[in-house]
Formats: C-alpha cells, sequence, structure tokens
DNA sequence: GATTTTATGTCAGTGATGTTGACTTTCCAA
DNA sequence: TTGGAAAGTCAACATCACTGACATAAAATC
C-alpha cells in the first residue's frame, strides 16, 4: 500500500517535510486558508448581483489596464463564453469599459471606469487587510517561503504571466 | 485615493512587505496556485461523474475515519442538502459507507470502503505529486513559512479543525 | 482581390455546486 | 411524554463552468 507511506528518496532527515502526511497537512491547509481567501469579498458580492467571476475579471483589468479579451481569457483560464457573459453584465453596469482596439481593430482594450474601480478598491481592500493580517502575524520570512512555494506550485505558462506583472519590488 | 497607497504603519523598512502591491502579488499568487493545485484531481475526477465535492468530502472521510455528517460539513462550510447529495451517490456508489452511530443512533459515522479508499489514493497522489515538487523546489524553511501564512489566513474555528488533525511530525 | 485565420461576440443546451425553504423521521434528554 | 437536535428528503432556483455551433469584422496571407 502506498497510502501512509514516507516519501524520502534517500536524502535523510532533512527529507522529512516531504512525508506524505505532510503533503496532506499542506494540502489541507491550501484548501482551508484559500476558503478565508475568497470569503471576504463574497460577502461584498452578495450586495450586488455579482460572482466571483466578475471579481477575477475585475481584478485583473484593474493589474492590467488596456489588457485585450484573449490575454484576460488566458489568465482566467475559462471558455470565452464563460467570460463573455461576466464581461457583458460589467459593461452594461458601467464597470468595465471595452475601448476597440487602435491598431487592431478586432480587438477589445478592457479598462475599469471610476464605478468599477470603486468596486475593486473595496473587494481588494477586504482581501488584503486578510493578507496583511497574515503577512503580519507571520512575519517576512514566511512571507518569503509562501510565494515561493505557491510560486513554485503553479503551471509554468500561468507562473510567466504572473511574474510578468508588476511587482511591489521595485 | 487608498490605491496603490502604502501601508506601513511607521515601522520603517522591515514592514515593505506588507506594502499594497506586496499583498496584491500575494492574492495573485494564492489564486493561481490553488488553480493549479485543483487541475490535478479535477482531471481525474472528470472520468467519474464526479466533483470537486466529492473529492473533499472523500478526503476528509479518510483523514477521519467515522467523523459525523455533521463535523464533515462544519469543515467543508456547505449546507447539508448540498453535502448530502454528495454523500448519496457516494455511498449508492460503493465508495462510502454510513454507519449508523453506536452511542446516538441519529448520528452516522463515515467511512471509506476498500474502492472509495483506492480513489482517494488516486486523487491525493495527484495532488501530492504536485505539492511534493513545488516543496522540493522551494525548501524546508519556505515550506514553514507557507505553511505559518495559510494558518494565520484561516478562519479561526476552521483553524482549530485543522490543528486538531493529525500531523506528519509525531 | 480572394481566401484563410484570428479575435470577439452570441445563442442554446448541459452539468456540478451551491443556496433557501419546508417537511419527515429518528431518538436523546429534560 | 414532549421538546429539540441530527439527519435525510424534496423542490425550486442561481451561479459558474462547460461544449458546440454560428456570426461578424478585420487582419494576414496567398
Amino acid at each position: 500500500m502506498m497510502q501512509g507511506g514516507r516519501t524520502e528518496t534517500g536524502g535523510g532527515e532533512s527529507l522529512l517535510f516531504l512525508t506524505d502526511e505532510q503533503l496532506r497537512k499542506g494540502i489541507e491547509a491550501m484548501y482551508f486558508a484559500y476558503r478565508a481567501f475568497t470569503a471576504d469579498p463574497d460577502r461584498i458580492l452578495e450586495n450586488y448581483e455579482y460572482g466571483r467571476a466578475h471579481h477575477r475579471a475585475i481584478h485583473f483589468i484593474n493589474r492590467q489596464p488596456g489588457l485585450t479579451v484573449n490575454t484576460l481569457l488566458t489568465m482566467l483560464g475559462v471558455t470565452k463564453q464563460s467570460l463573455n457573459r461576466v464581461l457583458r453584465t460589467l459593461v452594461e453596469d458601467g464597470l468595465v469599459e471595452a475601448r476597440v482596439g487602435r491598431r487592431d481593430k478586432r480587438e477589445r482594450n478592457l479598462f475599469l471606469t471610476e464605478k468599477g474601480s470603486a468596486l475593486e478598491r473595496d473587494l481588494s481592500e477586504a482581501q488584503r487587510a486578510r493578507m496583511r493580517a497574515a503577512y503580519r502575524s507571520a512575519g517576512p520570512a514566511a512571507v518569503t517561503g509562501f510565494r515561493q512555494v505557491l510560486e513554485a506550485m503553479m503551471d509554468p505558462e500561468i507562473r510567466r504571466h504572473y511574474l510578468s506583472m508588476k511587482d511591489g519590488a521595485p
């Protein structure tokens, strides 16, 4: 049975953090933390008729103003039909502006309106408050480790996108 | 405007990791990593007619064999109606056994059957493989920080449950 | 100039997951 | 014995994802 077995590859004591039990705890930690992580913005979104998908779209449009639908599609990893439904309501409600591309008129460049920016700030401040508290309680060294593990966990193509977005360390 | 502002509370350079930009990167890291984290088991579940909710139920029943429906409910944070639909299919398909409680016959104690254990191993091995690779590439110190931040991010009641589950450090 | 490819939008149908609300059954405990 | 907790059930509904098919416009290519 593989269940309950250790996963050391012969490296000795320094690999104790790679036991199946340790990995399972990590899996549970990811699950529980992510749930808390999404709970705060979800509470805000209940007041509107929006869901998590709207939040994601708003987040990335704020991070890369003018990005195209296709780029957003890649980052969100959903189908265009799914994203389109979300974008349509956001444009209709005046939170997002979709400007026809200047060079390539097939493209739509997406921007947040002032109203969209306001919601973005609300949502992200709720999320940042939790992240800030967690960072503060864990300390800078832990935060570095946190980011390292998360980055190593991402799919390579997505990690490229992630790393290319503007960073807080100038 | 609060947007783009720093969040230092006067502590000086040691709090640079708490800038809004750093927090936003952390938020994105969580999102992208979690997506990768769930992608592997999701691929396996496509072959069955199960979804992520079934995976979660199977995971926790494996971790705490004999747990009651109510305990599982608390850990999953869903309604009993939602969980019931999932549990019913798992029991019907012979992956989960729901034994009437010995002391309190209203309760149901949940166990994985051999068939259920087999699927659990498949699913969790896929997830552990990614976690193992990330841990290995980031190293033990990073893993400690990773866990610290995630634990600080959880809701307190859930963290209690999380910490009370068996740990890999004996 | 005609054809193909690309970017986007739209409509229809489906499935998994979640919700609320109302109700029943079982059965422990005051 | 009665009240209430635990569990299960049924119904209706919303969100968010998917696939598949099709439309439009513009760029790219032949």
